[in-house]
DNA sequence: TTGCTCCTCACGTCACGTGAGGTGGC
DNA sequence: TTGCTCCTCACGTCACGTGAGGTGGC
């Protein structure tokens, strides 16, 4: 064993980590000096603990957090350090997908706004159907809706006649607002007895979904995109002075285990509205929500 | 016209976009209400508003910083907004670019480590150069050294029997240490007179490369890698005890104006070290540095 | 001995989020 | 009137960087 230490500014040159990053990540424990002088407080580093300076300066370019390059470097077992990499390398896999569809969604705002899209207002009756809720992070939510389907799915697909309806799910205002709230997703199952499902089954449950009156428009696409349909459809409520309290609701007109394409999902949203007064609605038939209303 | 003014909460909703952010871009005069009660602070937005807010919302999703975002978002003229918008879905080029060849890093650093390389010591001579120097951050260092590569090209493409020798580069140890300091690119010309190159043209000026006792190590490939290279040598030079103060010396056995695949690259980075007392080392008849030497 | 390297400590940066404590609006 | 919405202000987060003021090492 040939090795040697060597100053903190020695040790930098070597490894192309700044001075102040080696002091920052002794300081939060990522990477200790070998030997630290009591009375002078100088550092000093083994040649050795190159390597891993160079894998931690690795993983820092990738954006890892500090506290899991920690766990990485450390880790014993080498089954529990390749998961860690390969969690993070998804969430990068899942970066890049966002920024590519942030770019194509900006292109497309930047072209001439597409002509207003068709608003209508329905009556929406109560429903009996099977849920899972959670309060969740905003930026979970597209994790969060994907899995939840999977499990609304697998306790529904044992159930007979069901769904009546198109999923849909509940988002309560905060989820906007504050960034973290309730959202619910939901498969009606009309009012046959759901044999299995009692009170809980895992995290689904039975539930009623209430009646509402909504004010409805549909998004075509992938749900990067959603704002700008919340945005048309909030505007529309907002101006003719109509909007009522209450989440807001969108319906599912596809089957996201099958239709793996988001360009061809197509979504209504529905935000709800205060019910008209002397203004004749539909009677709630079209398609969309029927298993709804 | 038929715009609303609604509630922050309300414009929340319809933007995707969280309260305390609508404040925080209020704050720093990215997005100010169209009107404030001066009596209650309130703060009432238009439905107008709304398409700016989603735009916004994009160019923050593609990390643009608040501050080209409000030039984007303000600017009358449109090809300086579609200017700002190219340079960053360049500089979105660039990082994914970057994090392609991290994770391409990383696997090769998680692989059995590559024998180790052959370090050779040299003496290279002065030589008289053209160059250009800058005081630059290790994060641009990069396109520093592209640029100031076509820089060197043009001026010396007029010159008679130039260059020399293969170009190189000079690099303070404060680049490294402190993420900013020294750089400077060169090309040997020898002694010949170089006419039209007098103390000053443009940036690029003539210089003495001054005479150095190096310890040298090829790196092949591109520079994303260059620490490894670095470590490898800091150490060697560091365990024999024979470091020297002086800026790290790099060559470019390659010429990047023709060889566009980094992979091909050949670069010898070369550490200063003290002159070897009671050791052979190399008369300089290497290829590498010979341009040097 | 000079000056170069290293040290600590407090604060700054960026884009918000958290949370306390309080008031206005329907 | 209740409680829900909105307000400000101060501080926290993350991963460092900046800069002042001071000491150690060759």
């Amino acid at each position: 064993m040939t090795t040697t230490n060597v100053t903190i500014g020695e040790f930098s040159q070597m490894t192309h980590l700044t001075v102040k990053t080696l002091r920052h990540y002794h300081r939060v424990g990522l990477l200790a000096p070998v030997d630290v002088d009591p009375r002078t407080g100088y550092r000093y580093y083994s040649t050795d603990q190159v390597p891993t300076a160079q894998l931690i300066r690795r993983y820092r370019d990738l954006d890892m957090p500090v506290g899991e390059v920690r766990a990485v470097v450390t880790a014993t077992d080498p089954a529990t350090r390749d998961a860690l990499i390969a969690t993070h390398l998804d969430r990068l896999q899942d970066q890049l997908a966002h920024t590519r569809s942030a770019v194509a969604s900006l292109r497309s705002l930047l072209e001439p706004a597409d002509p207003n899209r068709r608003i209508e207002h329905r009556s929406v009756a109560a429903t009996t159907s099977v849920a899972v809720s959670d309060t969740v992070d905003a930026a979970d939510l597209a994790r969060w809706w994907s899995s939840g389907f999977t499990e609304l799915a697998d306790v529904v697909a044992g159930l007979e006649g069901t769904p009546t309806g198109p999923a849909g799910g509940l988002f309560a205002k905060e989820l906007f607002e504050h960034g973290r709230g309730r959202a619910t997703l939901f498969l009606p199952v009309g009012d046959v007895p759901v044999h299995g499902v009692g009170p809980d089954q895992g995290r689904v449950h039975r539930m009623v979904v209430p009646a509402v009156e909504l004010a409805v428009l549909v998004h075509d696409g992938p749900h990067d995109d959603v704002d700008l349909t919340y945005g048309a459809l909030g505007t529309y409520v907002l101006e003719h002075g109509m909007g009522a309290p209450g989440p807001v609701r969108e319906s599912y007109l596809f089957d996201p285990a099958t239709v793996s394409d988001p360009d061809l999902w197509r979504t209504e949203i529905g935000w709800p509205i205060t019910p008209a007064v002397g203004t004749v609605s539909g009677p709630g038939s079209s398609p969309s929500f029927d298993g709804i209303s």
